[in-house]
DNA sequence: TATGAATGAGGATTCATTCAT
DNA sequence: CATGAATGAATCCTCATTCAT
């Protein structure tokens, strides 16, 4: 493994862990053995690699959503789609916990930023209209833009909000499959009969995920 | 006015327009025009200042949302309640875009954090409830339980997650307008004939606001 | 009590429980309820609060230790002394904790602890004078002159070796009679037959002290 | 010369001239023409200098005096050793300066210390153990013992007592020397026929080196 | 590629002291 | 006499970053 990548790596790890202010490049050429010489050989400067983070993040996403068309999504693509898009932003989490200071610092990571959330706001349109066309959802246009939003958020929120709800909280694939559990929480009460059915099937099988993980 | 309020306020508004982390003491003592040793005369450290604008803030909470009963509980009073709460929450925003790093430092303030909370949730509860019983509502407990968790997290996530949204947002009476709209827009498609009614209403005025203030 | 005396007193208090450089004015001030800005209406400064603790141990010394005429000199005229030399000593005992640094910042002080020493001096001296011609001591000039030092030595050493003696020591009582007969372990086989019977008295004496205090 | 050395050997310097409290970590850099993050880079604060320092105090203390057995006990090795023990004392009288308030701080430096002090109480018995065996002495073991402590206190407090004695005393080697001459002092009254030659031929050793000095 | 010593501006904080009231 | 807010220079220390090797 090239030492680029173990630098983002353990960067990845080590924000995660602590948080990226409390995180020094130190901290991280410590870790894994190596000076900050080194470290600054490979990264210009700390931002360059939570930028690098971010790319990676970005492209995972890129590879793994590419943008579904409507009679692709079914009850089974959506929850590979939304166990997928948390498992990221889990894999990710830091992240979240600071959004808008590292933002701020960095226009050029905001502006990839904001393509993601672009992304994932056609991704769930794209979504609740195969559901609506599906017979499963029955929601006017305005309807069903306002929730996509609010799944929207939703996703983007769950991690940085989960992670103040309780002290010392750690974030677990437990918590993540509640944010799924809390989304489909959400669409449940619009679905028609048909809908209903599939949108507890799916909760059903969260719950279990859970369960196994608790 | 007294010196320690002037600090307080002044570093409520530094912090809300670049950011907690971004700010030191020295910045605000000079801003101010008083030494750092004044600054130190009045608070122990920059914790301090920190907990006492959350003290504040907890304080402006509590006169403003004595628990409601739920028969006081009307559509002009949830207009007041919901206006009230993104206000405060817009004076206070800097503690939102930080809230998992300001949190961890200082368990004693995520303590009171989670107390904070937990009114927010009774309170939704309540008016959930009596939204229920007035026959505005037609849910179950589950469903209505599910509700009140997703108008939480709405609320509690609305301004970190707008400010997210835009390169460099500032974060306007509008913006938190339209977080008010967003949760109406949870609750209209889950209400009766009734109570769309006057959700319709509560939109109605929140789009006047809006636009006002664009 | 005037205000002036209990600064005077609780400094005092305080640097012998936490050492001079430990203690600010502040903590003066604060440990006596009054404002730090009263305190600079009595003192111009702590170097003057330092100063005048010095002068009481030095009124302290003159009025209990008379130069001694030889005539008077009596094994329980000694005793009386040797107990009153340390007991001072250990009221002041913050002093000797650091007293190098203390003296280099303020000649003054030092000019003033060494005319305490001069007194010690002629008062031991006048003692060994009056010992020898009492038959009690069997030394030549020179001998006696050094045996003089080393007790003065001894003395004015004996509370700051002792404080690094053992790990947070606590300078007790106790430690002071140890110190009494540590001196007089240097007497003793100096001594005559006569002079040596007194000498144990006075050691038997002081042991029954220490082993009181322990 | 490495910098980590460096700053060390700047550090007694400064430290032996003005007074440990005296000297801040950036008079250290300022005075190498280094940055004080350099400083920090080899030092995690300023009590890790101090520890080094006296480390290399107990390094060298070590190396020199191997405990003695008996039988190597002449006046020659006894020459020796005090000169070497003072030597030290005054390239690292700094510390003396200050000894209760350093030790204090450092609870580790307070064990290390009194393990050096520890190894001069054996060293000191041996000799005079050596000297009575040798028919030099003549005393009880109580006595011994007694004789031992006070040399063992007048080594450790000597150049501390002696800083006290003077304005502005500066600590030259011909103070040294005074030392080793009143711990000969102390010894010759309890010396044998043989025995008292000796010492009197120490005494002169060092008489001379007191006049070369001055 | 990699090292690791070095930089230096800047951070939080302290504390003896002053001064208007 | 007394208050207590205010000062400001100084302290220890951090950390992103550089650079000669």
């Amino acid at each position: 493994m090239k030492t680029r990548d173990r630098i983002i790596l353990a960067a990845l790890e080590l924000f995660n862990e602590s948080g990226e202010p409390n995180i020094t490049t130190n901290h991280i050429a410590a870790h894994l053995g190596i000076s900050p010489g080194n470290l600054y050989y490979h990264f210009r400067n700390k931002e360059e690699i939570i930028h690098s983070i971010f790319d990676q993040y970005a492209h995972d996403l890129s590879i793994r959503f590419q943008p579904l068309e409507e009679t692709q999504i079914t009850a089974d693509n959506l929850l590979v789609y939304l166990d997928a898009v948390f498992m990221l932003m889990w894999r990710y989490r830091f992240f979240y916990a600071n959004l808008p200071d590292i933002l701020r610092r960095d226009p050029e990571l905001q502006e990839k930023y904001l393509q993601a959330q672009e992304g994932l706001h056609q991704n769930i349109m794209a979504m609740m209209n195969s559901f609506r066309s599906g017979g499963l959802l029955e929601l006017e246009d305005a309807d069903l833009l306002s929730l996509a939003n609010t799944l929207k958020l939703v996703a983007s929120s769950w991690i940085c909000y989960q992670t103040t709800q309780a002290p010392g909280a750690k974030i677990t694939k437990a918590v993540i499959y509640q944010g799924v559990l809390q989304m489909l929480g959400i669409v449940r009460p619009l679905t028609t009969a048909i809908g209903k059915e599939q949108v507890l099937q799916l909760e059903a099988h969260y719950c279990e995920q859970v369960e196994r993980d608790v």
